[in-house]
DNA sequence: TAATATGGTTACCTAATGGATACTGAACGG
DNA sequence: CCGTTCAGTATCCATTAGGTAACCATATTA
């Protein structure tokens, strides 16, 4: 029904949906959402799965994700505390998206670096 | 054929794979691309197509892009000066899946700043 | 009493990034 | 001599990202 009019155009400075786009590519989201393909995780098994993350930004990508409906945080009240983190729907929809950056990324890296290495002898001389 | 091994993996910190994802999510780089798809363009036209970045900027971005063999930087030896940029070959191989990522922004910032929205009420009362 | 485990939060710090603004160089037009 | 065009640089400042380390609440175990 919308296919004659676009109410979003990231090519515009001001339309939300560039930040969104944007949000995409920051450091840790899209590895949040690999680790979440298969189904829901706790904390810790996030953080093991995403090496290098420190708990601080972990939890700051979560809420940031939760925040724009992406996954749900569901708090067992158990002792020790069970948190278990899920992609919602809408944060499904994305998973293919991603998977296609990830593929792509996997598969020109290693002419991408030796892109760089050629350029920074060439200028660096 | 490399299907048993993967040379890169984007889970693992130390990938440089990670980081040419992470870079494709940045703020113009996407922009760049979608400016480039039909075509060579000057720098001045890339500035007016994109709307809201500084020349600075505009060339750190472009310059990563060469660094890394996704578009060429031509100087024509006139005055005024002209530059083209454009795309190449492996560069345009992102276009596909940058495309997709475009589509789905747009197709979800409607929903996604609603769940924002919903989200600040409830914890911002 | 205290250590352990879970799932975080908070305060604090630094380095890198982003952006605004003004300026350069080189040739041409007037 | 001045202004214009193009493609950037230079400079400065504000914001952000990311990291470290300490802390919290709770129940169990010893």
């Amino acid at each position: 029904m919308d296919t004659e009019r676009r109410a979003f155009d990231v090519m515009s400075p001001d339309c939300p949906s560039r930040s969104i786009m944007q949000r995409m590519g920051d450091k840790w989201t899209p590895l949040v959402f690999l680790a979440l393909e298969s189904g829901p995780r706790r904390f810790s098994q996030l953080r093991q799965d995403i090496g290098g993350v420190t708990p601080k930004v972990l939890t700051q990508t979560l809420r940031s994700l939760e925040r724009d409906g992406l996954l749900t945080r569901t708090i067992y009240p158990e002792v020790p505390p069970r948190v278990e983190y899920e992609l919602t729907e809408l944060g499904a929809t994305l998973l293919g998206p991603l998977e296609i950056i990830r593929e792509w990324s996997q598969d020109h890296a290693e002419k991408i670096l030796r892109a760089r290495n050629d350029y920074d002898e060439l200028n660096e001389v």
